[in-house]
DNA sequence: CATAAGCAAGAGCAGTGCTCTCGTTCTTGG
DNA sequence: CCAAGAACGAGAGCACTGCTCTTGCTTATG
């Protein structure tokens, strides 16, 4: 891995980096099933066969966007964890969300792309890496800053069964090694519900019933955040 | 509208179903996004050309098939809803959103149809008639139920903001006279958060992290009952 | 019974993803 | 330094898509 790069791979880095920018853009525009290689190329000025050099398909193309956009999300929520590193519990937990969702409406189509119908070349990593796990770790991170400032009770609704406990704690001592089984668990089934949240308000199925989304979301995002563990400042934590 | 209709019209209803019936065949089995028409064409016989005579569009057809599979998916909850009127609250609750994970498990495509990346051409009737809503009222049905029996709680968390409490009040009367906005507003939380719970599971995100998914799902649908504000025998409901 | 409406079929258009071939350009080992 | 080989862009072409238009035929209705 040398560090002076031929001029053919700066431009095939750079070329690599242009349909990418291209085909998000057509993303934003129109959604991911109008993306299209040849419009892609005809926007870059090139001929639909030679964009085959870079992605061998169309679906590994949309692949690489989902990559992109699961980072993009990934980077959202981070920046709003270390925003306030010392907020109280349910702030934080707020913060993340809030940014999440921010996000989500920025970029609805690239939201769809990772949290709505896959895309059926995309087989999802079957593993926990990636950046796929970095929404769900934000929200655990301020699980865990909770309980190191003695904000975090068991979660509600008591400890999960036994095989669900056993699911979360195997990734325990990864990802959250100060963590209880049992609030991780309840911080992924937080997490999916979250993304109910999300997904009901972007796919539209909120129209006609409710207008003050953002209060709505707030409200039982901070539902979420007690049904975790997390408490207010003068409640008690266990 | 005569009783007795003419062979032609007999003859394009049972064409529009045999139309219908092969296309939600080849999404069951491919996904929206592979549904062509010409396709159903071909293996109806037909030339793809006779087939708009029936649907202007491939996107009227999905939007046919989009109401099917809302009723699909209502009769599913409406079916759990009925067939144990004196259940226990938290179980008539627990079986109606079991019943709504069971039927997304068994048509998954169809499920993505109307909770997942919503099709281009498909605009959701902004009103809160129609299939879409089944569920949710299913929802609000168990919440009606448990509060006829002394059962039902104000929810977590307080009541919601004020906007959000208009929002849920303006459908009290036709969906719900005889529970408290902020009941209602918590049920439409709780829809939204259970469609995060199947979305995240249909789509696979739960690949790899959660193994025991119905034990999972259980638990933290019992915790959106509790939400709601359902009570189970031996706790005070006020 | 004649007129009009409904219908299936076929050809055709513009667009798609993708493959293959053919020169050209750049990289690299001898 | 130069020749072999890899990477590359262009173009033609294939099979497919949604959709339109025209042409005849069948059915319903005045």
């Amino acid at each position: 891995m040398t560090a002076i790069r031929t001029a053919r791979e700066r431009a095939r880095d750079e070329v690599t980096r242009a349909i990418k920018d291209e085909a998000r853009r057509q993303l934003a525009a129109d959604g991911a099933s109008k993306l299209s290689l040849r419009a892609v190329a005809r926007e870059l000025g090139m001929v639909s066969s030679a964009l085959y050099r870079y992605f061998p398909s169309r679906d590994e193309l949309l692949t690489a966007l989902i990559v992109d956009a699961y980072n993009a999300l990934g980077d959202a929520v981070d920046g709003a964890l270390h925003a306030a590193p010392d907020a109280e519990p349910l702030d934080g937990w707020t913060a993340v969300c809030r940014a999440a969702r921010a996000w989500a409406l920025a970029h609805p189509h690239e939201y769809a792309l990772i949290h709505g119908t896959p895309v059926p070349g995309y087989a999802a990593p079957d593993d926990t890496s990636g950046p796929g796990v970095r929404l769900p770790l934000a929200l655990a991170a301020v699980a865990t800053r909770a309980r190191g400032a003695g904000r975090l009770a068991p979660p509600d609704g008591g400890p999960p069964p036994a095989p669900v406990l056993a699911d979360a704690a195997i990734h325990v001592p990864e990802h959250a090694p100060e963590l209880e089984p049992e609030t991780l668990a309840a911080v992924l089934a937080a997490w999916a519900q979250l993304l109910g949240l999300l997904s009901t308000e972007i796919f539209g199925q909120f129209n006609g019933v409710i207008t003050a989304r953002e209060l709505f979301f707030d409200h039982a995002v901070a539902g979420l955040g007690r049904s975790v563990g997390l408490r207010a400042a003068g409640e008690a934590a266990g």
